[in-house]
Parts: structure tokens; sequence; C-alpha cells
DNA sequence: TTGCAGGGGTCAA
DNA sequence: TTGACCCCTGCA
């Protein structure tokens, strides 16, 4: 892949990236629309600007994300491209970790070719277009779907908040990282409940951050487990079942191949495919040999297609 | 104004 | 398999 630098300009797998009065300007990302990637519920730290650009707090840095497209081409399929700006970066923040976060070495097109395989799912595609999995950072990942469990998305937003503020490093005194494994592992459930209101989940957080700085769970080493020995290192912690653990896999980056079922899932698959009550069983059994390895990006098109409509809910 | 039902994964019985 | 867990929202 050419890597070279042209005065203020540098191409990087295809991408034209330019730093530009400190903010970083990538050309050709295609797929990409910030509402879809912020909103389709696999992150929680991206809050929405009156502006329509996006602010988040990520590896411990406030950025702000706009999107531009540079054609008005309506295909579907095709490489829509566009201009994404991302503050507060250079180059080598591309390089380290814009390029993997964002999933811009991954050809959507064809994994949106692929996975619409039925009347279904290319309504899903086209109703989702714009998403791309994020690979966020494992640690903060198992956390946020620990909180998520039993609640709901502005909920789940107000608890990181809350933790991030309380036990996070200040990064420009309103805004705060995710706090790390020691500073969790360390609290009591009382003082952790009463800040951050997240009630009967704080025990399981604090209890899985101490499994953590120990050692006996090793994040790093999801990456070269099979899925299912993945799937069940993450469940061995406390708070974690199949689907957060699931959830986890998938939008740290890690597996594909999985597909987190919750209620939302759980209707739309017994509405548009099983046509009548389904177990989290046939549904799981059923994704894995009906998607395979895309699994998880099918998922994530069926769960913004059927939150967004409401599809299971009449 | 108050209070009650509903929503949503995991865990233990 | 079922009920408890916790907090917020919506609606009488």
């Amino acid at each position: 892949m050419s890597d070279k630098i042209r005065e203020n300009s540098l191409s990087y797998h295809g991408f034209e990236v330019a730093e530009k009065d400190g903010d970083l300007e990538i050309k050709g990302v295609s797929d990409f629309d910030p509402l879809h990637v912020f909103e389709c519920g696999q992150c929680f730290r991206w809050k929405h600007q009156s502006d329509g650009s996006y602010t988040g707090v990520v590896m411990g840095r406030l950025v702000r994300v706009v999107y531009c497209k540079s054609n008005s081409g309506s295909e579907i399929y095709s490489s829509n491209e566009g201009t994404l700006t991302i503050s507060n970066s250079s180059f080598n923040d591309f390089k380290d970790r814009w390029f993997d976060y964002f999933d811009l070495g991954t050809d959507y097109s064809k994994i949106k070719k692929l996975v619409a395989k039925d009347e279904i799912m290319k309504k899903a595609v086209a109703f989702g277009h714009g998403i791309r999995l994020l690979r966020q950072e494992p640690w903060e990942t198992l956390i946020s779907f620990i909180i998520s469990s039993n609640n709901k998305i502005p909920r789940i937003m107000s608890i990181i908040t809350n933790i991030s503020e309380n036990y996070g490093e200040t990064i420009d005194g309103h805004q705060y990282a995710f706090p790390l494994p020691e500073k969790l592992a360390a609290l009591a459930e009382d003082g952790l409940k009463a800040c951050s209101k997240g009630g009967y989940r704080c025990k399981y957080m604090i209890a899985t951050a101490q499994q953590i700085i120990n050692g006996n769970v090793k994040l790093e080493n999801l990456y070269d487990m099979s899925t299912d020995e993945a799937r069940k290192t993450l469940t061995d912690l406390p708070g974690v079942g199949s689907k957060v653990a699931d959830c986890i896999l998938l939008y740290s980056g890690i597996k594909f191949d999985v597909f987190p079922t919750d209620v939302w899932i759980k209707r739309v698959m017994e509405e548009l495919y099983f046509k009548r009550e389904a177990s989290m069983k046939e549904i799981r059994e059923f994704s894995a040999s009906y998607f395979g390895e895309l699994a998880g990006f099918a998922q994530q098109y069926l769960f913004y297609y059927a939150r967004e409509n409401r599809i299971g809910t009449h």
C-alpha cells in the first residue's frame, strides 16, 4: 500500500489525508453516514451537535467529526465517496487510531452486497447504508455493555458520563476519559452506585474490573481465541451474559461472526423470518448458518432497521 | 401532584 | 424457567 507524504497531505491505503489547522481531512471515505454510525446502538459517547457534527471522547481524546458527501449518487451499494473531517488529529493519529477505529480497511460496499441476500436484508441494508462497525477499546466496551443490560440508551449514556466524570482523567475540565480498570476495581459499591446511578450493575463493574487488573482475564488475548472461547471467557465475567459478550466482541472489532440477540433482534427475526415465536437458541443457530462469518454485520443492519422502524412492536 | 406500569439482560434459585 | 435487580419514562 502507498504511504507517501507530499507537503501537507498523505496517501494511505487509498485515502488522501490532509492536515489543516489541526484537523484531519480524509478523502475517499465511502459507505459512511454519521447518523448511522453513531446512532445504531454500538457506541455511547458520541453526541449529535446542532450543526450536524458529532463530538465524542475516544481513547482519552475529545474530537469532533463531520462527513461531507462528494457526490449525490444514490446507489446504495456503490462507493458513494465523501470527506471525513476529524478535529484535533494528525497524520500519525490517522495511522495509529482512526484508520482502525472507523474500520476504514474494510470494504462495506462488498459486505452489503453479500449480506443483502433476501428482500428483508435488502431493505435493512438500504435503510442503514452508512453503518460502519467501530473498533472500540475492549475495556470501555466491556463496561459499557455491562451497563447496557436491562437498560435503555439515554440512561446508559448518562451512567457512562457519570462514571467518567467521577473516575476518569479530565480532558478539558468538562469532558472526561473513560476510567481505567484500576480506578473502578478500587471502588466501594455504594460510592459507585450513588454517583453513577448504575444500580445493581455497579457490583458487576467493580468485580469485572478486579478480574482484569489481577490478570485473570486478559482482553488482548480475545483476538487469538476462537469465537466460542472468546465468548466463554467473557461470560465468565460478572454481569456478562451471552448477549453482552457478543456485543463486546462485535463492537471492539474482535469477532464478526456473532449475532447479539436482544429484544429488538428477537422481534425482527420472529416477525420477518420465523413468522412465529422463536427461542434465542433457534435465532442464534439460524443466523450462524444463514449469515455465517458476516452475521455481526447483518445483525447491525437488522437492529438499526428494526429499532428505527419499531418492527415487531405492533 | 402522585403513583403505577412498562422496558430491558443477567444471575441465582 | 422464573423472579429479582434499578432507574427512568409515559400516562392515568
